[in-house]
DNA sequence: TTGTACGCGTTATCAA
DNA sequence: TTGATAACGCGTACAA
């Protein structure tokens, strides 16, 4: 501890000139040159040859230089440059994953199941966000081909978008997350939307209600989906849709927020339908928000139902009935199945798989009254 | 559109062999080999030096063949390889960032920030969390130094533990997040948590509290001085600390809870201090579980305060009063800096940022009844 | 303005 | 078991 300033200073390391900011004009600083195999080699009074196989684990060297040769890299703090590794080998240990927003909390909760698994076999993980913007979408990809990556999760604006397309032409394995093809030769995992949309809306139904404000989007990923999960299951209870009051262009926690404003202001706070359906669990916070404003309570005079169960779904003021994605699942699996196309090579057909969505009931829902 | 997959299939790229899945015996199947600086000189009738020139942006190239050969590269999907870029340039243009963990808000409000700067100057991220073990901390750091990052963002276990020490030998530009240090060389961006404590604690006191509960914690990030800015606050009102209750190792949620189920276990409902001071948020929410669970009442029954204002602070059952740090500016101004020490090099002394904590006022605290 | 030649750190293929 | 040598893709002095 006490030792530690004198450390960087003090301690003689092998490159003597080249030091930083030794060399007049350099602006940029850079980083003190770290030992190389040929470092190691020399101090040993052999080839790098022998040094990469010794410290690579070959067979072909005797234990006696092994040893040595190890104990020399040790104390010379030694670091295998991955990049110049990767000139030869073709693989950098590296994972490009391209998410719609870490900060949402749903892909916040697939990153951890990636990271974990990526980590475990010594993958890095290159993590970027593509705000679901088809260019920005396009930009990063580049940049991962330009870094090498081994594989790519992603999950893509489209399963038929450019970035799709490039990396199928580098043949580059990749695994779409939270979208699905109709291509056979694709990996994909993603959640059963429809089902969770009949799920949410069915056990609503079961619960007595019969009219409904859904709040919908068009452009989120998987809306679609749950919307005809949603339609189905009115259809199913001989209900016409045309009963039902459908708002569109929900997405965020503030567009959930304002519809209901809006809603409200327009119909009252009388003539309020006794049941919401909210495409997912931002929305629906939102709605609880604005329904809360205007003094009507959940699940008291409205019942609500989200979906995702992102982790504060529970700790809101009441606690949101919704739609249980396996999102930690989703990263794990794609993850897994990504390292593992990569030691066994792609096979033809891509692995494929839909989750299944859950419903878990907390206090946002209660029976009509009638 | 159209001759897209026409467009990998059959166009007549440079290798004929090797292509994947050709050579029996390949279990790993190795991207396409993807277009090189060489192939495109090829194909232009030139050397990969002017090739490089003319995409590079030097000026000693005319106008028509940097175009031309522009053009040339277009077509043929050229994507500079950084890695091998790196072995002359010294530069990956990818930042290497260790969190305690993704998954806790808190840190992926810091991500945030970090990944909206680094994008916008072209940076990679290699993201990971430490999970505040320090083995694991060490094992990324190697990692990162093995991929070559240009610099690093770190939230370290402790300023002076071995992967900083490791950074500074290394010579590798740094930043430090949410934790200081005594070294004036060292970088850093850290919130004023005794401040933080005291203006919490103050606040509390100025509604007429006298008895406490304080939730804190020995492990935590900055635990120990918003207990001291606790502290402070309590004897600057000529209170004794020893007639306060101080509840050890609440980190998380369900501390939180427990440590408080075990309390009123102890001194039962009624002789209930009347406010609650948290170390963080998530500890505050697990308190207040505890607390309904018990049938007392927040504000009502006891006045609650949490810390970090992570976004859920506002959301839950009863919005939590708590102090803000600025997390994405945290996050921001780490990575700018480093960016910037990357541009002109890092100085003898380091860039110290301390950031503000800030009250905000929800609905988890109330006046004392007498 | 362009070409030649070399180096970056590593693995791989030979030959010894 | 070891050594010499050639890639790998790129940048860059230096020469033309």
């Amino acid at each position: 501890m006490h030792g530690e300033k004198a450390d960087g200073a003090s301690r003689g390391r092998q490159v003597v000139s080249s030091r930083r900011g030794a060399s007049p004009g350099a602006k940029a600083r850079l980083p003190r040159k770290a030992a190389t195999l040929e470092d190691i080699a020399r101090a040993a009074g052999v080839t790098k040859s022998t040094v990469s196989r010794a410290l690579g684990g070959s067979t072909r060297i005797s234990a006696e230089t092994r040893e040595r040769i190890s104990a020399l890299a040790r104390r010379m703090h030694y670091e295998p440059n991955y990049l110049a590794r990767n000139l030869t080998t073709r693989r950098t240990l590296s994972i490009g994953v391209v998410l719609e927003d870490i900060m949402n909390p749903f892909y916040t909760e697939v990153a951890k199941g990636i990271e974990v698994v990526l980590k475990q076999h010594g993958y890095v993980m290159l993590l970027t966000s593509s705000n679901c913007a088809s260019e920005e979408e396009l930009e990063i990809t580049r940049t991962l081909l330009r870094n090498k990556v081994d594989g790519v999760l992603i999950t893509p604006v489209s399963s038929d978008s450019e970035p799709i397309r490039m990396l199928r032409a580098r043949g580059i394995p990749f695994f779409i997350m939270n979208e699905r093809s109709d291509n056979p030769a694709l990996n994909w995992v993603d959640c059963d939307n429809r089902a969770g949309g009949h799920l949410a809306t069915e056990y609503m139904l079961k619960l007595g209600h019969r009219r409904f404000v859904c709040l919908r989007s068009t452009k989120l990923r998987g809306s679609r989906d749950r919307f005809e999960g949603f339609c189905k299951a009115i259809e199913s209870y001989g209900l016409s849709l045309s009963d039902q009051v459908i708002l569109e262009d929900a997405q965020t926690r503030e567009e959930g927020r304002d519809l209901v404003d809006d809603l409200v202001g327009r119909v009252g706070t009388g003539a309020l339908p006794s049941a919401m359906v909210a495409v997912n669990d931002a929305v629906a916070i939102g709605a609880m928000e604005s329904l809360f404003a205007h003094g009507i309570r959940v699940p008291d005079d409205v019942s609500l139902i989200g979906y995702d169960d992102i982790s504060l779904a529970g700790l809101i003021r009441v606690p949101l009935t919704t739609i249980h994605q396996e999102k930690y699942s989703m990263g794990q699996i794609a993850a897994t199945s990504l390292l593992q196309m990569l030691r066994d090579g792609v096979g033809k057909k891509g692995t494929q798989v839909v989750t299944h969505p859950r419903l878990i009931i907390r206090q946002s829902c209660r029976e009509t009254a009638s």
